[in-house]
This record gives C-alpha cells, structure tokens and sequence, in this order.
RNA sequence: GCGGGAAUAGCUCAGUGGUAGAGCGCCAGCCUUCCAAGCUGGGGGUCGCGGGUUCGAAUCCCGUUUCCCGCUCCA
C-alpha cells in the first residue's frame, strides 16, 4: 500500500522524525521541527547530494553564504518588484494592479447613462455623465476587483537594533542570489574554467499563499540549489552549451533520485509551458514525484540564462564576465539551474521506502530506506539481556561501530519487537549476540565468537565473526548489496 | 478569501450535563535462545485555547487558534 500523508505524519511523530513546530503553544501553520531521526536522515540526504554533485566532480565547488543580504540584491533579482506589494486582480480579464497605484490610472468605463459607450476617465474623476467613480477593473472597465492582498512573499526583517534606524532587508527567498552575487568571488578565487557550477544548500523563506500538506509547502524550507555556469557560445554535441547542459542535468539529476530509492513510477519529468515560465528562464523542466497528495514539483531545473548575471552587474555596477581566452572576448555566462527541497526530498524518500507487509500474520511498517540515508544503520541487540557476557559483547560491538555510524543498542523487548523497531525506523542491519557467540562458561562451552546480522527488507540472516563486523558494515553501507555480500557467510534460519 | 468537518493519553479512537476511558505503544519486573509471545505492575490527559450558561461542562452556547476536505486564489 502507498502511504498516506497521515500515516507518515503520524509515523514521523512517534518515532522522532518530524514535530509540528511550537506543538505545546498549539503549533504554528507551516512550520515543522526535525527530531533525532528526521536530522539524521536530512543530514544524510544533504551528505549524499553534497559528495555527488560537488565532492566527486571537478567542475564543481561549493559555498555557503549568509541568509540576510544587501537589500539591493532582491531588487536587482526582480523579488522585490514582484512579491512585496498589495496586489489586487480583476476577476474579469486576471489583469493584475498594485493596490496604491489603481487609483491613479485612468479608467476605462462602461456608461450606463450613455447606453455603455465607453470612456475613458481621469484619475480621481467621476464620469461626467452618470457621476460613477472607479468601481471597476481599470483595464478592462467591467471586472470587480479583488480585495487588496500583501504579496509579502519574501520575510521583511531590519538590520540594526532601532527598527526605525535600521536598513530593511529581507530573508532570502531562494538560495540561487549568493552564487550569482558570489560569482566573480568564486571564479577568481579557484580560478575556473567554464563549465563550472556552484553548489549550495540551506534555508530559505517564503510567505507562501497557500502552505500546507505536511513538509511539501512550508514558509521556512531548505534547498539544495546548483548554479551551473556556461559558455552560451560554445557548442557541445551539436547544440548549444547551455542546452547541452540542461539536459545533461535533468538526467542527472533524475538519476540520483533514483539511486537513492525513488521507484521509476513515482518519477516523471514536466515540461513548463511557454506561458508559465519564470520572468528569467529559458526552458525550466520539474522532476515530479508522485506524492501522497499526487503528482507534485520536487524539484526544477530551469535554464536561467544570463539573466541574473547581467541584473546583478547592472545594479550593482560591477561586471560579472568571464573571459573566453580562444575567441578573446568578455561573455556573459549563461546558468542552468538544478535546485532540488531538501524537505521535499525527504518526504519523497520516506513515502517512497514506507511498506506494510504481513509477516506470519501480522502486519509489518518497514521503511526500506537506501543504506546510506537510513537514520540508524545498525541496531545492536542482545538476544539476553540479563546474560552479563552477552550485554558486555553487545556493548562493545556498538561502541565499536559507533565510531563510523549512527548505531543504537535496545534491550528493552523481546528480539521480534525489537526487530519491528528497527523495520519502522529503516534501521538496514541488526546485529543480535546470542549465546553462540559468547559460549557457555559453566559448561566449559567457548563461543564461536560470531553473531547474527539481520536485514531489514529480506528479513534474511547470516552469522559474521564478531572481528569481521567494520568491514562487512563498511561494505554494506558503502555500496555493496546484501544479495552479493550474504552468500560469503552461513545463513541462519529464523 | 468562502463553505464544511475535526481537535480527548505517545498513536488510533470511545465517551451527548454527574468521579477521565479502551486498544495499541512506552517504562519496570518475571519469563523468554531470532521476527510486534505471556504474566504482573507502572507512568502518562488543566478533554486545543479563552469566555459564558449551570449546583455541576469533554458534553450546551459564544469567540478564537490549529489541522483536514472542497471551492477560490496563486506559481
């Protein structure tokens, strides 16, 4: 069965992934709090995006930039021209009016004392035969307007302690601002050859209309954005470079999704129509994943051309140029843009992983989390707890493992129960030390010195010398497969 | 923004004016040699919040907040 919003958010409180932030004052709309798993598995999937796109690829660097910025860049970027002020829309033709200038533009009337000629009237004026004043659109004249609405899309905030004295500035709407204003920063500094691209991830702000459905729309979010600089002039392949590379990224892109466990069902990619494109985009393709709530955005990658680039050099009076040292000219890069939610990504994933099955007659919740965004990898669980032998080997495994994982030790069930623990948090490995493995002293019994690795999706079991445990571990959770690993030692039947 | 529904234990919910409940989960003990076993005990709720009616309110009334569904709007 697919999971149910309600299921995951019901799922994520209990076992510690998401919180309603602020849930003792009675919660705050569009805000949510990651407990001790949900930061383990966010940190997980922004370590993985991270070491791909950035670690593992010459062409890529990374920064980290501060969230309030010159105010001046919000300008320069178009948000706060767009976002910030009263808006009201006709109902009639959709035209679009700040609230403080619609009534300084003239207005287009249809006379009813004139059997509807229509006029058009100045600002302020009544019309001279009827006597009406402005009560409708003023640019097609017949629809009503809407009540004023503050588009306060981006979070207005004051720099300095006098809020009167202080500069207004704003959190950031989007992370992508920092890479292009850090542009010739970065380009100087690492000395870098287009194509090259800039990575960043972190949070972000938006006074969103309409936020809901769990973490799908929040107003504080985290972003995973990459800012991929090329050479519109260069041909790669036949076409141009920034057409290139957009495709290059969209499969990328789509290919890590899906590496990381997203099944090819719940992935497809959209194409935005000409109509509904950015002010500053070329061509934007989402990644959409079927979501509880349906096909939903989980990420976009636009071609943002050199817009941003020529805005933030003309406000800023600096120019951000590279140059091209074959053709011998300064050019404008062009930028393609993948920028992936973090929170989004992290729903994706876990509505992806969450199954209930029927194992012997009962129903089992596991979350079949890839190994490496898992939030726990290894669970350590002594099969007896009140054997000191047992615990004592128990307790060392996991200090031991606990130097490279997130591991955790329970005793506080029986072994069947403490196995659907783990199942319901994507724990991918138990470790279960039994009697075996310790021997029995009073019977002069030695142990085989060996325990039980159990995992999670196939429920399949194999004995491993305690001494061989970092290496299987280090193995499974870096990319090795249960399947080709398992054969190498005896099973054990449950 | 409009309409409808909901809010009681960690979770799912019962409780229609008279001492705050169940199942599951959680904790402790006993038991237990590998897939939510059993027994015993335990913690945990100012019934979303504020006001009102009443001898008495989880229950009736008003307000408010949050969430869900639909419409609208938005990208």
């Amino acid at each position: 069965m697919n999971a149910t919003m309600d299921v995951l958010v019901s799922l994520s409180k209990r076992r510690g992934f998401v919180f309603q932030s602020s849930e003792i004052y009675g919660g705050t709309g569009s805000c949510w709090d990651y407990g001790p798993l949900g930061v383990e598995l966010k940190n997980n999937i922004k370590r993985v995006w991270w070491r791909d796109f950035v670690q593992a690829r010459a062409d890529m660097v990374g920064i980290d930039a501060s969230i309030l910025m010159h105010s001046t860049v919000w300008k320069a970027s178009g948000h706060l021209d767009h976002f910030t002020d009263p808006m009201v829309d006709c109902r009639e033709c959709k035209h679009r009016f700040r609230a403080d200038h619609v009534n300084d533009l003239p207005w287009t009337h249809y006379c009813p004392a004139t059997k509807g000629n229509k006029f058009t009237i100045p600002p302020g004026e009544p019309c001279g035969h009827c006597g009406q004043r402005r009560t409708l659109c003023p640019e097609c004249g017949k629809g009503e307007l809407t009540a004023p609405r503050q588009f306060n899309l981006m979070f207005k905030t004051f720099m300095g302690p006098v809020e009167e004295d202080a500069a207004v500035t704003y959190l950031r709407p989007e992370t992508a601002q920092a890479m292009f204003v850090n542009f010739d920063n970065v380009l100087q500094s690492m000395r870098l050859k287009l194509p090259f691209g800039v990575a960043q991830a972190g949070r972000s702000f938006r006074n969103e209309i309409t936020p809901g459905n769990f973490i799908f729309r929040t107003r504080e979010f985290e972003q995973m954005e990459i800012e991929y600089f090329v050479n519109p002039h260069d041909r790669v392949d036949g076409r141009s470079a920034d057409e290139y590379w957009h495709d290059r990224w969209i499969g990328d892109c789509m290919a890590w999704f899906q590496r990381y466990g997203l099944r090819d069902e719940n992935l497809r990619l959209r194409e935005h129509d000409k109509d509904e494109l950015a002010h500053y985009a070329k061509r934007t393709v989402d990644i959409e994943y079927k979501f509880p709530i349906g096909w939903s955005e989980l990420m976009g990658i636009a071609n943002r051309t050199d817009f941003d680039l020529k805005q933030h050099s003309k406000w800023s009076g600096k120019s951000l140029t590279y140059f091209d040292e074959e053709r011998k000219e300064h050019v404008v890069p062009y930028v393609v843009e993948p920028a992936a939610g973090v929170d989004r990504a992290l729903l994706a994933f876990m509505a992806d992983a969450y199954r209930e099955e029927e194992v012997r007659g009962e129903k089992r919740v596991v979350l079949r989390f890839h190994p490496e965004l898992a939030p726990l990898k290894v669970a350590v669980l002594p099969l007896l707890k009140k054997r000191e032998d047992i615990v004592r080997v128990a307790q060392t495994i996991r200090a031991d493992l606990a130097r490279q994982w997130r591991v955790v030790y329970d005793d506080t069930a029986a072994i069947g129960r403490l196995y659907r623990r783990q199942d319901e948090v994507g724990t991918p490995y138990c470790v279960t030390v039994d009697v075996q493995t310790v021997g029995d002293a009073e019977r002069g019994e030695t142990g085989d010195q060996r325990v039980t690795i159990r995992e999670r999706d196939s429920m399949e079991q194999i004995r491993v010398p305690v001494a061989e445990l970092a290496a299987v571990f280090r193995e499974l959770l870096g990319g090795v497969t249960w399947t080709d690993l398992a054969p190498r030692y005896p099973p054990v039947r449950s």
